[in-house]
DNA sequence: TATAAGGTCTCCACAATGTGGAGAGTCAAG
DNA sequence: CTTGACTCTCCACATTGTGGAGACCTTATA
């Protein structure tokens, strides 16, 4: 099939389907008159756990390896628990900077009247070189 | 002073320091002989100011929105409240959305063994459409 | 005074992950 | 044969810088 059917089988832009065929994500056929690629079954299925592993926060590179660990009937579960493991351990990361951050603005968000003077204590917190 | 200096007292890269003023967000003079940028203490000022404000997750737009309230002598302090408010809804937006998906994850790493077999739970749940 | 060392300049490329458009080629239907 | 819908490649842009090349400036030392 043509990228457009492609594209629209996979839920994912025609762009983006182009992109991952370009970056080498996926490798559909070619028609050589037409320059045209051609998508099987296949392909779909690969665009479709790309799709979702990209929802779930993967990067491309880690699609790309989960991509071959998903092709390789013989590799050990415990790879994919790895990357997955990981990825939680990001996900924490994150989640913890984001939270002293959040803190911090709602402190100082807090302290101001949020009125119509032009004293603030948020940009007296920011403009401070301390801490 | 010279670029060097400003970067040190502001602990920002050279690089970053030149990027800022390349993008506006700082206007230093220029030596018209030599073509250096002559930074005052008050560009120092506004780099802390920046550097700070990055730090905190806002934007290079937001930055340049809340620097020209920290110059504004008149502006009412709701003005930056509001901006610091949306922030805080962004981190709280971001929160929420990372937690659902390492709920999703640690689920699906639960249920794979992460032994020497190639059954992997997790690729079936990246593998199929459903959900 | 000549030269070397160190600071600074501009311009380009790259990172990640696509999106948007231009201009040209292809295909299927009328 | 023409028209409209698809597809192709190539370029630019988004965000926030970082790294390097080659050229220019300044200051100090020989």
């Amino acid at each position: 099939m043509n990228i457009g059917e492609a594209a629209k089988k996979s839920n994912l832009p025609i762009k983006t389907v182009r992109f991952y065929s370009d970056i080498g994500l996926i490798n559909p056929k070619t028609n050589e008159n037409s320059n045209y690629r051609i998508f099987t079954n296949q392909d779909i299925e690969k665009l479709l756990f790309v799709g979702k592993a990209r929802k779930f926060n993967f990067s491309i590179e880690e699609c790309r390896e989960l991509l071959s660990l998903y092709e390789n009937r013989t590799r050990s579960s415990s790879e994919v628990k790895k990357l997955t493991l990981k990825k939680i351990d990001e996900i924490d990361q994150k989640m913890s900077e984001l939270n002293s951050l959040r803190k911090e603005l709602s402190r100082v968000a807090k302290s101001c009247n949020g009125d119509q003077r032009p004293e603030c204590p948020i940009i007296g917190f920011l403009a401070n070189k301390e801490n």
